[in-house]
DNA sequence: CATTCAACTTCAGATAGATGAAGTTAGCGA
DNA sequence: TCGCTAACTTCATCTATCTGAAGTTGAATG
C-alpha cells in the first residue's frame, strides 16, 4: 500500500531539492500544484509557454519530440521521484518538447516563479540547479553519441544495461514501441534484436520480461 | 589585420563572462593561460581530469566522440569567441568527449578552480552559467531530434541555414568530411544531398561555396 | 611552372533497418 | 468463461544510406 503522503518528505528525495532545509521545502511545498494524470494524457506541447518544473510522485512520462509526419523520438521516459521540463523554467523560454504519461500518475506542478525565486534568492540551490543541468548535458551527449555510433542491437543492449538502475525504463506502459521511439527504431527490429542477444547467450526473454543472464557478455556487446 | 588583444576586453564579447564588472574581468584574465595550437591538435580526450574551460580567441574547434572502429561523430563545431569543456570544470568529472582544433587557432584555458569560485561568490555569475546551460540543453535536444527524425538531405538543409548565423559552421577547417561527421552521415551523401538540393532550385554550389538562391524553398524543405 | 595531394564528386554494388502484412499471445471486460 | 483488443513476433520486401573505387579539381609547394 502507498504511505500517507508528505508533499515535503517527498521534495526532499527529488534531485533538485535534496539538501535544502525544511523551511525552504514547507514554502515549496505551499505553491507545487497537484496533477493526478491518467494513462496517456498529453500535459504539454513544444512551444507551449512553460508553466513551471513538474515532479513525478509516481507514473511514467514521455517527453518526445514529432516531425510533420507524426513520427515520434522519446527522449526521455521518466519514473517515480523524476523531475522535468526545467528549462523553459530556467531560462523563460518556450517548452522545448512534448510530453504525455505512459501511465496513470500522480504529477505536481511547481511554479515556473518560485522555481526562479528560489535561484535567485539561494546560492547553494543554484549550485544544484548547475550540477543539474551538467548531468543533463552529459545525458544528451551520451545519447547522441549512441544515436550516430551504434547499431540497434548495441543500443538496445545498452538500454538493457541501463534498465537495471533506472526502474522508469521498465514498468506499467514502457512498450516496445515506446522502447522503439526511444532508440530511434521500430518495434519490430528491436524484437529482432533482442532474438540477436538471445542468440549470443547474453539474455533471455519472452513477451514480458527480459533477464540478462551473462551481463559481462552483454556489456561487451554493448562496448561499454 | 588583428587588433592588439587584450584580454579583458575578449572576456567581456564571451557567453559566460559578457556583464560582468571590469575587477572580475581582469581577476579571470589573470589566470587564463594562453594555447595557441596548430590545426589538426588533439587539445583534450574523453576520459581526461578536466582542466578547465576553454575559449577560442580564434579559429576552429571540433567536440567529438570515437566509437571503438574509430568512426568519428562531431557534437560541436565552434568558432571565434566561443567557449567549450564547461561541464567537467561544473560538476568535477572527466571531459565528456574530445576536442580538436580544425585550424590554427589561438585558445585559452580559464583553469577549473578560477571558474568554480565564480560560480560560488558570485550570485549573478551563477544565473549566467545557468543560462548557458540551459541554452546547451536546447541545442543538444534540438541536435537529437534532427538526427532521428529528419533524412539527411533535410539536415543538410538545416545545416545550410544555420550557417548563415553561425560563422563557425563554415571556414577554414571546416569540410565536408567535418560536415558529414557532424550530421552522421558521409562525405559522398552530402555530395548527394547538395546536388539533390540544387536540382530544387534551393541552392547553388561549387565545391568551394554554397549560396542559397531561394532561402524560402530551403526552409520548406527542412521542415523550418 | 610542374608536381603533388587532399578534398570533392560520381557511380555501382551492398546492407542495416524500415515497412507492411499476417499470425500469435495474453490481459481484460462482459 | 468467452471473445476482444493491444502488444508482440515473424517474415518478405523495399529503400535510404553506406561502402569502395575511380576520376576530377585546385591549392600549395618546390
Amino acid at each position: 500500500m502507498r504511505q500517507p503522503f508528505s508533499v515535503v518528505n517527498y521534495l526532499g528525495q527529488l534531485g533538485y531539492f535534496a539538501g535544502q532545509p525544511p523551511a525552504t521545502l514547507e514554502r515549496i511545498a505551499e505553491t507545487a500544484i497537484p496533477k493526478p494524470t491518467e494513462a496517456g494524457e498529453t500535459l504539454f506541447l513544444e512551444g507551449d509557454p512553460c508553466v513551471g518544473l513538474w515532479m513525478i510522485e509516481y507514473g511514467r512520462v514521455k517527453i518526445y519530440k514529432l516531425n510533420p509526419q507524426g513520427q515520434e523520438h522519446i527522449l526521455r521516459i521518466l519514473g517515480d521521484n523524476e523531475t522535468f521540463n526545467e528549462i523553459g523554467a530556467l531560462d523563460g523560454g518556450a517548452n522545448p518538447a512534448n510530453a504525455a504519461t505512459l501511465s496513470d500518475s500522480m504529477l505536481w506542478v511547481l511554479p515556473t516563479q518560485t522555481f526562479r525565486e528560489l535561484i535567485l534568492k539561494d546560492n547553494a540551490f543554484a549550485a544544484r540547479v548547475i550540477q543539474m543541468l551538467a548531468r543533463r548535458v552529459r545525458g544528451l551527449v551520451s545519447q547522441i553519441e549512441d544515436l550516430t555510433l551504434y547499431s540497434v542491437t548495441v543500443r538496445v543492449a545498452r538500454l538493457l544495461l541501463k534498465q537495471v538502475d533506472d526502474p522508469a525504463l521498465s514498468g506499467t506502459g514502457v512498450t516496445r514501441a515506446a522502447l522503439a521511439a526511444h532508440l530511434a527504431t521500430t518495434p519490430q527490429t528491436i524484437s529482432t534484436a533482442l532474438r540477436e542477444l538471445e542468440t549470443t547467450g547474453a539474455i533471455r526473454f519472452d513477451r514480458h520480461h527480459i533477464q540478462i543472464v551473462d551481463e559481462a557478455l552483454l556489456r561487451s556487446i554493448a562496448m561499454l
